[in-house]
DNA sequence: CTGAAAGCGCTTACAG
DNA sequence: CTGAAAGCGCTTACAG
């Protein structure tokens, strides 16, 4: 740790020149004699020279920071990839991102937006950590801010969301391209939350229906809570019907995973007797699957990318109808979807015995 | 958005007194009378006066701000727990974290160093995403650093940890405790590579069994890759020696969820037939399994508590042995593991028929 | 208890 | 192309 840090007094005065002309070198601006330029920069690197951002920021008034705040109780896997993709868009833009995460109360939030703005961000990112309308401290007002996987009842604040109905449509047209036609849908979460992800899935899905040709059924569909048992429970259930279905979308991989202990216990093969798409890409559990889970995936480091691309632009002056912009959900093809058989329902002679 | 943020000047023109008088009510110094300090507060609030940090930060040399820096290659669901128990932390002592993700090169990861540095961070915390050796940027030690989840060979930063061994053997003990004898044990990775997690859980393991007098029997360990595949093959081959296993522990949960589907093949029940203790306490699969597994937690959120704390100490002088901390894993009970069957192996009349 | 002044490390017109 | 000076918003002795 060396004495004391040089500042561009010091460079000036062992390079010979005024603190103009360092500076100028600093912010590698045209107008200084590249003579000047070679001995001011060779002073720098010998004094082991860093610039203070700080100052240039109590100077221009621009701090190059932005803040990341993330209102959240439970952990998801998916937060970092979010402050991934924010990080990697801010640092193209030589900016640095101030990580808050207040979980808790109004009070908490409001407290955090205020500090980020004391430390002078220039644009605050608002993530929450799953596709949700969300009620932002009002000081969030006061710089510019967006919305990440969330929106504001007023569509007041820029916002940036995954397409939750192309998702629902990409995923069973995909079923659909391999000749099913049975198709059961379990949503991620039960609809009277009006949660985007769940009614708009499932939305997605009808529409997919619809376009092919296939008459929607509604004896094909389950409202699920997202988690593994509902996965599990459904799946037996759908497995019992009348005419059961060769291929079924979960809202989530996690009810996939349920799913999948289900079509163990009968024997089912996946994609040989039954195929399965699932929702979120969490990968831990689709790849840990067996065959992989074919899924969709969030755009989670695209909306972080997004969020910091779209605060970039500011100051936006008072545009009254901010942009809410929804990203696709790419399909993340693994294993688990292929093509319908002829004869459906359980194979009794392949089920049970043996390994895999 | 305030036509032009208020200074200390405004303030102090405003309610009439001397900026210095303002600064102190501001840092809540003692010598302020009691008649002043009320009116200026109301000046501020009246004028939405918010103190600017950076200049703060270039008077007083201190810039309240942590760097916290990740070095991953690919995505683990941990990392945000790391970020928030720092973060967390950093909070309580007025600190902010600035979150750089400086997975690539060495050479990103010393420029990542580098501009922490010039925003003037107070101290460092150097993130990777799972226990191993680190080698990090000289830059580095230009300012208090702290290893989490690494170390550096040359022991020459503070660095915080899990300590494996410790879970090894507390895993093992819980499984002691019901009365199992015949424990297997998969590694969560080879034992070539000499990781900690690898190597230590194992000695965790041997140590356990010595304790209680259980003669450590080879047949019975396994190396695995960690991931489910591998836990779904080694519990196969386990349960096909002679005298099985009636126990199993893990190196990862993702292990452990192969093998509950290998038992589910064999119409084997967890925890009545067999138990099964897993390592990471990854929710989203330990929740998701049924039942739940039961598992050690690693101790993320402590251990970016721990660094902060840590680093809120510095300097540190010439401290020639930085403090090497191992955090515990603390067990979380879900629903794996019960007694001991005096008779062992599978029970064929209550496999593969029915549901559960 | 309080005001005036100096100064932290920069950038930016302004002259030359 | 370059130097001297002012000033960004604070804090901190120094006087009183």
């Amino acid at each position: 740790m060396a004495e004391k840090k040089p500042s561009i007094h010091d460079i000036a005065k062992a390079a010979g020149v005024g603190v103009g002309t360092v500076s100028r070198v600093l912010n590698e601006r045209a107008n200084v004699a590249e003579a000047t330029r070679t001995k001011v920069t060779a002073v720098m690197e010998r004094l082991g020279y860093r610039p203070t951002f700080a100052a240039r920021h109590i100077r221009t008034g621009r701090s190059q920071l932005f803040g990341f705040l993330t209102d959240q109780v439970t952990t998801t896997p998916f937060a970092h990839d979010l402050i991934k993709g924010a990080q990697a868009r801010a640092r193209q833009a030589d900016r640095m991102l101030l990580v808050i995460d207040a979980d808790g109360d109004d009070r908490v939030r409001a407290q955090a937006v205020a500090n980020l703005i004391e430390r002078g961000v220039e644009g605050i990112v608002y993530a929450a950590m799953f596709h949700h309308e969300v009620h932002v401290p009002k000081a969030l007002h006061e710089v510019p801010a967006v919305l990440v996987d969330s929106f504001s009842s007023a569509r007041d604040f820029p916002s940036v969301v995954p397409d939750e109905v192309l998702g629902g449509r990409m995923a069973t047209e995909r079923l659909l391209a391999d000749g099913h036609r049975r198709i059961a849908m379990v949503t991620n979460d039960f609809l009277t939350t009006g949660y985007p992800a769940a009614v708009g899935r499932l939305e997605g899905y009808t529409q997919a229906l619809a376009d092919a040709g296939v008459a929607f059924d509604e004896a094909l569909v389950r409202e699920g809570s997202g988690n593994a048992d509902s996965g599990y429970r459904w799946t037996h259930d759908l497995l019992d019907i009348d005419d059961p279905p060769t291929a079924f979308f979960f809202g989530t991989d996690r009810m996939a995973m349920g799913a999948y202990f289900a079509f163990t216990e009968r024997g089912l093969h996946v994609p040989d007797d039954v195929s399965v798409v699932g929702f979120d890409d969490q990968h831990y559990i689709a790849d840990a699957l067996r065959p992989a889970l074919t899924t969709m995936a969030l755009p989670h480091a695209a909306m972080g990318r997004w969020a910091i691309d779209h605060l970039l632009t500011a100051p936006w002056g008072d545009d009254r109808s901010p942009p809410q912009r929804r990203l696709p959900c790419p399909i993340v093809e693994r294993g688990s979807v292929g093509p319908v058989r002829p004869a459906q329902g359980a194979t009794p002679e392949r089920s049970l015995t043996g390994r895999r």
